[in-house]
DNA sequence: TCTACGTATGAATAATTGTTCATATGTTTA
DNA sequence: TAAACATATGAACAATTATTCATACGTAGA
């Protein structure tokens, strides 16, 4: 993260300005940390399994073909963001989305792939 | 990418229903691309630069407190995921963001930030 | 209480990736 | 044409991370 002098175009009142609208460092942080999460394949597998159904750990190892160990580290993960959230019924701990705002995101996203294929 | 025929609770009418409504490997690994190429606390940084002004390399490289050469960098993978667009005057290359989408995306996961602090 | 089952977790490995450094490309001006 | 500038790019290194394997934890039934 270091700085250059050299080789730059700098309007500083332009920049200044621009700064002082941005959100800080942390929230930019957090907001990339979300994005972090939602860019791996098997978390988006799982996450458009629960977009349909309430599914427990064996079940999204089944969909995802992945093992049991592979889902439930990335479903830790996925937990951690409050992306998903669980419900227990006896040994069988139920996944679905915790949140509207997965959904959005996902739904903005494909739009964006499956445009882009299209024009331009 | 193996699977697990142990330790799982498998109902495979319920499973191949959800398996059918999926989309394909191939559509969830390029949303999940989007969301890697947004999950960098970087380019998060660009966009959000970006999301006030259009602004040349230089200039990004100085708001974001980054060396020219890593800018460069980020901004030729905004640019393949389609996030981000430029123009050139000359020598200087103005980068822009190239969709609405990209708007959108980062709005929402700032709410889900943002509310994710007030409630629960 | 023993066994089977569903899930969680820690450590290790392999693969991916962001930054740096050096340098190249292309453009403007003297 | 030479020099200065803005940007791009390739290679190398360091750091992050997803999966695997083994095993632990917790629950239900015999």
């Amino acid at each position: 993260m270091k700085r250059e002098n050299d080789n730059e175009v700098v309007d500083f009142v332009k920049i200044n300005k621009i700064k002082k609208l941005m959100p800080s460092d942390d929230l930019l942080f957090e907001i990339a940390e979300v994005f972090k999460v939602l860019g791996d394949t098997t978390r988006m597998k799982i996450i458009s399994a629960l977009l349909e159904s309430e599914l427990c750990v064996g079940d999204i190892a089944e969909i995802t073909n992945s093992t049991q160990s592979a889902i439930s580290h990335q479903l830790r993960v996925l937990k951690q963001s409050k992306l998903v959230k669980f419900r227990k019924e006896g040994k069988i701990v139920y996944y679905s989305l915790d949140d509207d705002h997965v959904i959005t995101l996902y739904e903005i996203a494909k739009k964006h792939i499956e445009e882009g294929y299209v024009h331009k």
